[in-house]
DNA sequence: GGGAACTGTCTCTACCGTACACAGAGGAAA
DNA sequence: TTTCCTCTGTGTACGGTAGAGACAGTTCCC
């Protein structure tokens, strides 16, 4: 089972010859694929052959090519970091900011996390270090759990669009050409999307997304808060009242 | 090249045997197994075998897998609504509701949505409408952008995370035995996630997640729009007064 | 009717993940 | 020290994938 895969301590008995891989070497043999090759690029076969061992040797530390996949996003993710102490909002914004500097630096990642699967060690870490900014505040588990989500997908999207940015980072020139491509059809095709054609065509203030994105959720949270807050004040006004 | 495909015709010549198959019955029978075994079923030749045909025949008609992919996408998004009259953020709700419904409809869509590539003709047609709705406010086109980014962002997400959620759509099981699994880890490991353990732990109030961050971006706009209104204010009076 | 163009199929290559059997290594027990 | 038993890494094999290229048959244009 994956999930087993990360709690489960291994019991290493002592009989036989030593094994020459360690789960470590083999993740960090993999991510280094992936961060150069694309997550395509990782095969047991690639990542033997990194090693200088068949794929087949794997197997012995692995499970399953899911398990795998399930390590390098432990190890590229990593441990989420001791954020500076303050109020809440620049609490979580420092987190949102760093969490999508860990998907940044590793872009196969936000590939690695589609479907359904178990969340390993690191990720529930970071999960909780985004819960407990939130801790005091008058918001229910749902809505705590909700709204780390809304942070963490925006930083996940961010991430995924961030490859097909016209910015710095432009592997082989593929993606240059893929925006050339599709500016080709929105000119020929322009009157059909007007408004799309005068927003992109609209100068200046590109690259802001992440942080807009990231203010409009913080300042939503914001609002229900005081919202709240306010609510509060009222209750405790009709309560004096009434006594 | 894949962007191509979508917006130029292609020019039938009368030569030769009639094409047994059309794009549209290709991209539909995927469609069907995508919907009902997953996007992983989707294979050349599993489609292909749904048709009646070898796989070597869709060739034919798809330069190759992508194609098909981004034709599955382009049928399974569909056409944007027409969204009902009325003001910006009303109209938003809406779109990104159907947008989620539609994601919801074609789970395989999140995962088929990931990574660099060009956008079909009904994405940008969903794009064009949405920023439709920011027409006349005081936006400027990357905010606009970044707005409905923010929004299909959070659509995707919630698609994607509704898989493993304890709903009523459980999968042959085996979705339930995940959650199962991950309680049992936060059981024994949850003096690790203290925050983690009662967020998840307290009742009530679960699938209201999709509402919960469309209210929170919504309202984060709101306070963008209603600080640039003030601004605004400001200023004309400052004019004024000059004056 | 002849030539040209297009169809669907067949064969082939190069991968992928992984099940299984096996020779050798090396500590534990005799 | 010798025997045994377990674990290691590897070789082979199987069923799957995407796709290239050659090929025979069909159908229209000249």
């Amino acid at each position: 089972m994956t999930i087993d895969f990360f709690w489960h301590e291994r019991p290493r008995s002592t009989r036989g010859p030593k094994p020459a891989l360690t789960l470590d070497a083999i993740a960090d043999a993999a991510v280094t694929v992936a961060d150069t090759e694309g997550l395509a690029a990782v095969s047991m076969q690639r990542v033997a052959a990194e090693l200088g061992f068949t794929k087949m040797s794997l197997y012995r530390y692995l499970p399953g090519k899911t398990e795998l996949v399930a390590l390098m996003l432990e190890r590229a993710i990593g441990a989420p970091p001791e954020l500076t102490p303050g109020e809440w909002r620049a609490r979580l914004e420092e987190w949102s900011t760093l969490l999508l500097a860990r998907y940044l630096a590793h872009p196969w990642a936000v590939e690695a996390t589609v479907g359904r699967r178990p969340l390993g060690p690191h990720e529930l870490s970071w999960m909780e270090t985004a819960l407990a900014c939130l801790s005091g505040l008058p918001l229910t588990g749902s809505e705590r759990l909700d709204t780390i989500a809304v942070l963490a997908g925006h930083g996940r999207m961010l991430a995924q669009q961030a490859g097909a940015m016209p910015g710095e980072a432009a592997p082989d020139g593929a993606e240059d050409e893929m925006v050339r491509a599709m500016g080709a059809v929105l000119r020929s095709h322009g009157d059909r999307f007007p408004h799309l054609t005068a927003a992109i065509g609209e100068p200046g203030g590109a690259n802001q997304a992440f942080d807009y994105g990231l203010a409009r959720i913080l300042d939503g949270v914001e609002v229900l808060l005081r919202d709240r807050q306010d609510q509060d004040r009222q209750v405790t006004r009709a309560d004096a009242q009434s006594a």
